[in-house]
DNA sequence: TTGTAGGCGTTATCAG
DNA sequence: CTGATAACGCCTACAA
């Protein structure tokens, strides 16, 4: 492995000027430039990013938060995957590097650290939910003034950077896929009320059902955790009740296919079914049986936006120069704002009509 | 934030008894300990991550390289979120952060770059295939003696690192299940010869059709490239041939659900199917209708044994104190070879046996 | 048991 | 336009 010296001498000029040609500052005479970039080749030297990065006090890595999932599944990986993508995508675009960590189940997340040990220059937050600790390390992080970034979870009375999508919109055009299709007995399977999620979601359904002149029956919300399990758990009281219900609409995908699933365990045939509406669109969704609507999230389309909304005048100037971004700006509802949702969509399915 | 100097003044001692101290290397005096901790406390120092690999020359980082799959969902992101968890665990308990990247679509990734950039001090590769590109790019990480796990993929005639399951094994085990119900006709679904995956699949599906004194039927051996998209298309084969099909066994859940439904587009009813084993274990494999038998792969602990294996004998020394490897060779096959093979399981479902 | 000092490979400032 | 030359913050012999 060639050494910085090496190259200098062989291309008959100082290390300075190595480094000044490699990263492309200063201006240079291009028969310099031309010397260096070939003596560079030829001994195939490559500058060391760990040095680079010590001399700027910059680590050049993206940190993204992971929920801890191993084995729990409570969430689809999908979801998770797709977001990552994003970020990855956008991050490479901005010459950054993705530092992935899990969030430990029992100790709690401290992650200014994270900044002042420099492992970081910013950090994306996924499947936060709002409990004490969390709040408060992020709280910590905002005083500190570390950009970082919050996605699928509102802080409500902070001003922290969010990406999130319009759930409460999502949630009203299923309720309005139902209503517009005359039903009118419909079950709600929400997930818990720590996540701002699932208030955004019961909030959408209040809306959707006002719209028709409804009202939310007490007795048809029914509170899962967003696992399969939870959506069979439900399915016992959706059961019982089948003869008084039209629709279920279940804030996530894996909760409805646990509902049906608890359905099929009774002995009920899938033409005694409710018409069903899932959320997430994940893959799962079209693998069900029958098919399930779901309200669709562009997942990586905000993992790109986070990056973005960070990236805001930081950037590192290394190979970002054709760094369009396209994708910021206009699908956006509301991108200047601290807080940016993007869009939802709902996707019809078999499981929704009537056949 | 407090500089070491800082600290090293308030303790009254060098900023060097403050590294020591705080890196719990060289005999130290029980007082002095005493008070440069309290004092760092006190100050609130953190050391720099970043200065300290520099001085060491070690990133302190474990890079995973992942599959492009953003929107191509060829593979099932449980897979790769199982041992990512898995590899993350690891990870922590020997102090190493993970750094992910995405393999790019079209240019080749190189490797060696990284780490002679120093970005990792080892790594991690998943989802490779064989192809030219990629293995030239491993036999160079070889050369040059930087460590690195390829995971879920063989390489012939190299002598990389490797992790897998065995899945000769756990495909022989599908195929006896049938056979033992007595299940004559079996049509395989296999996927791209380019994943060593798929060849030990069929190694292991005409051992234990010989073990039946059977052979493989070449009209039932059908490819596919482990997307759901696939199963749909070889639905149309075995839709056709469906009287003379008694079994049909994918090489992942996607495929055997994409079967199962293209079956059902054709209006074949699940009393009529075949008996279906999948492959993966995924979660999807439990939301299956009906739920699906297929092949458990213990991709955690894939995940576990690649950075065990990684680590051997140049640990951090940090906080690994109580690292106790457990996993490393209690349930392994092989694990002292440079390929380790995990144990594969048939987990039996609905889907294979006759209700 | 502790202090001193050199070194790690870049970046960036300041002359020239 | 280019060459010296301080930082950068920590680790680690080597001395004491």
């Amino acid at each position: 492995m060639a050494s910085r010296r090496e190259v200098a001498d062989l291309a008959g000029v100082s290390e300075a000027t190595v480094s000044r040609v490699l990263n492309g500052v200063g201006p240079i005479k291009e028969e310099t430039r031309r010397k260096v970039l070939e003596a560079s080749e030829q001994l195939g030297y490559v500058p060391s990013a760990l040095a680079r990065s010590f001399a700027r006090s910059k680590s050049g890595n993206l940190g993204v938060v992971l929920p801890y999932v191993p084995k729990a599944h409570l969430f689809s990986a999908y979801l998770f995957s797709e977001m990552l993508s994003g970020i990855g995508s956008k991050a490479r675009d901005n010459g950054m590097d993705l530092l992935v960590m899990f969030r430990t189940p029992d100790e709690a997340m401290n992650y200014t650290d994270l900044f002042r040990r420099q492992k970081v220059d910013a950090c994306i937050i996924l499947g936060a939910r709002h409990d004490h600790g969390e709040l408060a390390a992020m709280q910590q992080l905002y005083q500190e003034g570390h950009p970082f970034c919050v996605m699928n979870q509102h802080f409500e009375g902070e001003s922290f950077t969010e990406v999130d999508a319009d759930h409460v919109e999502g949630s009203r055009l299923a309720i309005r896929h139902f209503t517009d299709q005359g039903y009118r007995k419909i079950a709600f399977v929400n997930g818990p009320d720590s996540y701002s999620n699932s208030q955004e979601r019961m909030e959408g359904v209040r809306l959707g059902l006002q719209e028709a002149g409804m009202e939310l029956d007490p007795g048809l919300l029914l509170e899962g955790n967003y696992s399969r399990r939870s959506g069979i758990e439900a399915s016992a009281i959706i059961a019982e009740r089948l003869h008084e219900i039209d629709a279920v609409f279940a804030a996530n995908d894996r909760m409805a296919i646990g509902v049906m699933h608890g359905l099929r365990e009774r002995g009920i045939r899938v033409e005694d079914f409710p018409a069903f509406v899932g959320y997430d669109d994940s893959d799962a969704a079209e693998m069900a049986v029958p098919p399930l609507s779901s309200v669709r999230v562009p997942f990586f389309e905000m993992g790109e936006l986070a990056v973005s909304k960070l990236m805001h005048g930081s950037v590192d100037g290394a190979d970002t120069a054709d760094t369009t971004d396209e994708a910021s700006d206009s699908k956006v509802i509301r991108s200047e704002s601290i807080r940016a949702l993007l869009p939802t969509e709902l996707i019809i399915r078999a499981s929704s009509t009537r056949q």
